[in-house]
RNA sequence: GCUGGCGUAGCUCAGUUGGUAGAGCGGCAGUUUUGUAAACUGCGGGUCGGGGGUUCAAUUCCCUCCGCCAGCUCCA
């Protein structure tokens, strides 16, 4: 075949020679296209520019206009460092090197560690290869000859992945010298296409993501097309840093994690601990307009309720040591489940009695590794908005329904808008890794993936990512500055009714067993307000913000004056605190910025004359004079409609 | 838990050939009575994360423990 019969990105078709490669066909287009051009897709899959055309293809070539061709594109970037570290530090060996979210890295094993000062070396040698326009070549080599090749370098983990994935001949790519990669590709043509990068941390990794393997050194980097792009993006995490809810919470005097006291143990202060107050009476509120029962239960019990359980054998890593009363040994929560089931399982339960929805504010202990904590977002301590629905098959369809519901309407009261949803489920029962039937299995995933459809829900299905106990829905929200956390969850449990042995009788007279669901919405209190203010930085809407109100008198003549304000203020039922520090006021007005008050009111001579108000809005600034009752008949409606953004 | 980095005043941070520590802000006292993001002056404040070692002498060098940070692994 000499010729071969191309589909242009135009749509228009066209003949050309047969090995005819993406970029001059580009190139015959357009100049332009083919200085973009970052990666082609040829009948559906990714292929390299220079690699010449044998078949009739469907070309499209993807420029940088186009965000599929980013990956290709970092993951040329991630060569580029591995070609540069190689130049540098030549003893290197080589593990792998993908494209990641919002970057790439390169895990590297070398006996000394790279030290902050080598990513500037780094990244200097990768702009000097960048520079001198090095092609990235493709090869094909037969898997035997490569392998040989490769240990021959030393490069045995390179042997590993070939032995493992490779194909009798596979392709690699050089790239200057030194560097040459066990790769599928496609890559850039040449280095000089790569415009926009930077160099960001060395961390440690494990050699295919398992702890037992030895650890590598990971480079991690982000890179753009644009320089614009990219310091947008460094700008952005610049932000995200700002927002940092461990800063945040100093800052406000929110909340504080005391080394005496231990890692992982929050405390919180008045401030923080109004604002919990908050979103702990909302959802107490909205348990019992939604038809749960309000439960209390202890935080220890005896480990005899954790080997019923199951938790005793296999939770045992993650809970806190046992201790010793009497002559019986108590273990502290890691859960709220048994519990509740204990409260079910305390009157013989008629179909009648159906659904029982236990809820608890519940504080649960869990033995977290030491590396691990992270401020609100993962600790030791942590209360979670938990509640237990107990039902029979007929009325599962509507309680996933609701508390899918009820997980909406509480993203969208704290002002999530975005947000999207994850189905787990299990692998069909092929590893028998999993609990539960599989009739039980078929009528909770379908349970879940009708309740999504019918409220419109967006789910992507996880197979096999179930827990072995039973499939799960996750929430999970986009936060202000666009990343992703996971909160709220519904779960069936198939095991711990059969291991408590529950029932209820049903109309045929017989004892049946309930099915069981675990939901959180909130997950842990802790972590919800961690991303909360977070997603506010720290500018709380009015009716969280734990002061709403500050007064501040310009002299002391008015005082008297807002002190009145203040005694109205509070009577309406606000949160409002008086500056009468012997400052001016525009000290006061900057600590009543820098502590995010939602509103500020400076009183003066004018104001106590009139019987008025001065409006600062921390984000609006100075609003001019109102009446107090217009000040605050709008504050109180901005409250009351919980307007998560003023 | 693992790899690497870090730990100095309430906070943010200076402080190298090893000679027992400083700044700004905050705090306190006084002066200033002030109109929309920092008035002025003065005064206090630190077992330099804990313990051990080397040394005439350790914030500085070594060991160890604790904690924090970035990741990994695990997870609400």
């Amino acid at each position: 075949m000499s010729s071969i019969n191309v589909t242009l990105p135009d749509g228009s078709r066209k003949e050309w020679p047969a090995g005819a490669r993406p970029i001059d066909i580009a190139r015959a287009i357009s100049p332009r296209l083919a200085d973009d051009a970052v990666v082609a897709r040829v009948n559906g899959e990714f292929y390299d520019l220079t690699r010449p055309l044998e078949t009739d293809a469907d070309l499209q070539i993807l420029t940088s206009k186009n965000p599929e061709a980013l990956e290709v594109y970092r993951h040329s970037t991630a060569h580029l460092l591995a070609a540069a570290v190689l130049e540098l530090f030549p003893e290197t060996k080589l593990g792998v090197g993908p494209a990641v979210e919002n970057g790439f890295y390169y895990d590297f094993e070398r006996a000394t560690a790279f030290a902050p000062e080598d990513l500037e070396k780094i990244e200097a040698k990768m702009w000097e290869l960048q520079a001198r326009d090095l092609p990235y070549e493709r090869r094909l080599t037969p898997k035997a000859e490569g392998l040989k090749k490769y240990a021959g370098m030393g490069e045995t983990m390179k042997c590993e992945l070939i032995e493992e994935k490779a194909s009798e001949i596979f392709t690699e790519y050089l790239l200057g010298p030194k560097f040459v990669d066990f790769c599928r590709g496609p890559h850039v043509p040449s280095t000089a296409r790569i415009k926009a990068f930077k160099l960001l941390s060395i961390a440690g990794a494990y050699w295919k993501g398992d702890e037992k393997n030895q650890q590598m050194q990971r480079i991690y980097g982000t890179a753009f097309f644009t320089k614009k792009e990219l310091d947008a993006h460094l700008t952005k995490l610049e932000e995200a840093k700002k927002r940092d809810h461990r800063k945040l919470g100093q800052e406000l005097d929110l909340f504080s994690i005391q080394e005496l006291a231990g890692p992982g143990l929050i405390f919180f202060h008045p401030k923080g601990g109004t604002v919990r107050k908050i979103l702990e009476d909302w959802m107490r509120d909205q348990y019992i307009a939604r038809g749960y029962s309000l439960v209390y239960t202890p935080h220890i019990a005896r480990s005899d309720l954790w080997k019923t359980s199951g938790h005793y054998n296999f939770y045992a890593e993650n809970m806190f040591k046992r201790m010793e009363l009497d002559d019986a040994e108590y273990q502290l929560k890691p859960m709220n489940c048994p519990f509740h089931i204990l409260i079910y399982a305390d009157r013989m339960r008629s179909y009648r009695d159906l659904p029982v929805r236990l809820g608890e504010l519940g504080t649960v202990y869990r033995y977290e590794r030491s590396g691990v904590m992270h401020g609100l977002l993962r600790v030791r301590g942590f209360t979670q908005d938990d509640a237990h629905i107990f039902c029979t098959p007929d009325q599962i369809g509507d309680e996933i329904v609701n508390c899918l519901q009820f997980a909406i309407d509480t993203l969208k009261t704290y002002g999530f808008d975005a947000y999207q949803a994850e189905v787990s489920t299990w692998d069909g029962g092929v590893s028998g890794k999993y609990d539960g039937t599989p009739e039980q299995w078929e009528m909770a995933e379908k349970a879940l993936s009708e309740a999504t459809a019918k409220l419109g829900l967006e789910a992507k299905v996880m197979p096999d990512e179930a827990a072995f106990y039973g499939p799960k829905i996750d929430v999970k929200l986009v936060d202000a500055i666009g990343r992703l956390w996971q909160l709220s969850t519904v779960q069936f449990d198939f095991t711990l009714p059969r291991r408590f042995g529950l029932e209820y009788i049903a109309e045929d007279g017989k004892a049946h067993q309930p099915l069981m669901v675990h939901r959180a919405l909130y997950g842990s209190v802790e972590r919800f307000f961690g991303i909360l203010l977070e997603h506010y930085a720290g500018a709380f809407p009015v009716w969280l913000a734990p002061i709403q109100v500050e007064v501040l008198p310009i002299t002391d003549r008015q005082l008297e004056y807002a002190q009145s304000v203040v005694a109205k203020l509070k009577e309406a039922g606000l949160r409002v605190h008086l500056d009468d520090r012997k400052e001016k006021v525009n000290l006061k007005i900057r600590d009543a910025q820098m502590q995010k008050v939602p509103y500020m009111l400076v009183v003066g001579e004018r104001e106590a004359q009139n019987g008025t108000v001065s409006v600062r809005n921390r984000r609006h600034g100075d609003q001019g004079v109102k009446a107090f009752d217009e000040f605050l008949a709008d504050i109180q409606k901005l409250a009351a409609d919980r307007t998560p953004f003023e």
